[in-house]
DNA sequence: TCGAAAAGTGTAAGCGCTTCCACTTTCGCT
DNA sequence: AGCGAAAGTGGAAGCGCTTACACTTTTCGA
């Protein structure tokens, strides 16, 4: 019967209980080594009845294993860290690992906290908006095994990203086929590295089509930039003739705040974003944006942790995965373009 | 100098390197009893030296206590349980405890994921939709302090959640003053604690107008299902005047569907929602919602937790925490009203 | 029927840390 | 100068678990 609200049952109670060593229990709990069917049924009627768990610390320090990863997100906002989570969950209770979250941006010590974390886990997956370079050396020099997420390769570190300039550059092309000859790209190339390679895509398609490279809009990726931007753009003598923001909120601001201002999307300027969150299929027009498998990263960044930690592989990996660009009327050329001037 | 990829350095490598005992630099590291200066200086620089972290099993076994905070949440889709985790990482770490995450939704062994949880944990903070009664109970018995998240307060347990009804009920009144007669809830009020509240403040606001309380239309709070209760609602030959759905992701659906199908929102059909997702505020017209402060549920769930680790309370508390109601177009009685026929 | 191998079990030594207790040194007084 | 208290330190006993190793019992083939 349940023991009330003393303290949690041990292995010394349940070995007591059964009238077996501890060593036993052990074997029937853990499903190691030899045990015989009378001492498995003993043991495992004493722990149901004393509603005994093990506890992890002390199996941890005996195994020097913690069945835990830890992932490090720089954010949860918008979809995109969610997913990415929610991903790696579940590879990781399909596996019995744990996942311990540390969230970097604003966090009042993330020195601390990584720290922490490296001493309660078996390795650590990083996003690369999440740490900067020293940190992330840091920790592989204290032996953590390490998994970047949306960072640049690392020497001795596995990789996972997804696919973004060659998608960056067909978009751009996409644009410019269209009789487009003015476009900007919106957003900072250095706020991450997958911004730098949306950039490098969007340069690429520009030298491709034999036209100059401009500078990119350096506005942070926010829904309060591609107000603010859109805005001033509103009063600009000469506009450019396309936006290719390097993400969704941007994009979805700068939209709406044009169309607020009377300029017609995608009639004078159409409008590209990046991530396609909910939001982009219910503006209108609809925003054309790029799709990145994130629960498909979050996954294959557990795997590969997981093989790391396990030895089961020692070569370093780096995985791409490809995204998808998913066309709607922003763009002006989507499936739907017809309806563009109905719409809504 | 960094110690390359031997082993970790453990308390007795820096009470070696430091000519101290391994008591002393426990004192040292962790604050605790006195130390002379010139020791703690001796200790500082050799843990330094040796890259040395303690091991938290260790420390969790010595001192039976795990600095870590269990967090169990249904699913992670949606901004809502972000924000919610966003609020509790953020106390957390804060506050130097470690959150381990849970995903029940979709998880193969929910049962297997909550006792490991548990043992690893000095208290667990659970979303009244990730787990039914029965296994709250359990977890219970087994001594584990718990906070219920958007749950129906349980004996013994604290418990956080946003205000419902009386918000429902407001939302509701003002579309029924606004002249709406014929109003249909969407979203089936058993699928969670939070929806049967707004079920019931819905309910109120109509007999406080002496209208007959009619069902609610028991589906599941998902965009298709909210495009296929809008498709079928298309070729009714009676519709109601106001639909007041479940969450936003209904009502976005709705709304869409509506307007497609030739149906003047606000003008005769009247939507709204709940949460407050971002693209509320992008559709056309704007989604009226109720917001929830997730970020401060789950802040201030994290604090009661704790308050019942630490033993600082005893007393459950039922904290509820107020909701805002954000008028938009869609429901034709908000702040930009004029603007309605406007709008995009 | 007998003996070697296999099966089953217990003892005890850690895993790396904290902390009680005893001990030595230093200090601040009278 | 001398004495009690405080400060500083180390020894050693756990915390709850796993797992080598040693031991006893079965099993089973010859």
């Amino acid at each position: 019967m349940a023991s009330g609200t003393s303290r949690p049952a041990t292995i010394y109670d349940v070995a007591a209980l059964a009238k077996l060593s501890i060593a036993t229990v052990s074997r029937v709990l853990q499903g190691t080594g030899p045990v015989s069917a009378k001492a498995k049924a003993r043991v495992d009627q004493a722990a149901r009845e004393l509603n005994y768990v093990p506890l992890r610390a002390a199996r941890s320090l005996a195994v020097q294993r913690h069945e835990a990863h830890g992932l490090v997100l720089p954010d949860l906002a918008g979809p995109f860290y969610s997913d990415l989570l929610m991903g790696y969950e579940r590879w990781a209770a399909e596996h019995g690992q744990s996942v311990i979250l540390t969230v970097t941006h604003g966090n009042p010590d993330p020195q601390r906290s990584l720290r922490d974390l490296a001493s309660r886990v078996d390795g650590i997956v990083v996003h690369g908006n999440a740490l900067d370079l020293p940190a992330v050396q840091e920790l592989r020099r204290a032996g953590v095994p390490i998994v970047l997420v949306a960072h640049p390769p690392v020497k001795g570190c596995d990789s996972v990203r997804s696919e973004s300039a060659t998608s960056a550059e067909r978009l751009t092309s996409r644009l410019l086929d269209h009789g487009r000859r003015n476009l900007l790209f919106v957003g900072d190339p250095a706020s991450s590295y997958d911004v730098s390679e949306r950039y490098a895509g969007y340069s690429a398609a520009l030298r491709a089509h034999n036209l100059p490279v401009n500078q990119p809009e350096r506005v942070p990726l926010t829904e309060e930039a591609g107000t603010s931007f859109a805005t001033q753009l509103l009063r600009a003598t000469t506009k450019p003739d396309g936006l290719v923001c390097a993400n969704d909120e941007l994009a979805l601001a700068a939209l709406k705040t044009l169309r607020v201002g009377g300029v017609g999307v995608p009639g004078e300027v159409v409008v590209t974003g990046w991530d396609d969150v909910m939001a982009a299929r219910y503006v209108s027009p609809g925003l054309t944006t790029v799709r990145q498998p994130m629960a498909e990263l979050g996954r294959l960044a557990a795997q590969r942790l997981h093989e790391r930690v396990t030895g089961e592989r020692s070569r370093a990996r780096n995985d791409v995965l490809a995204t998808e660009l998913v066309l709607r009327d922003s763009c002006g050329t989507g499936p739907g373009e017809a309806k563009t001037a109905v719409t809504e």
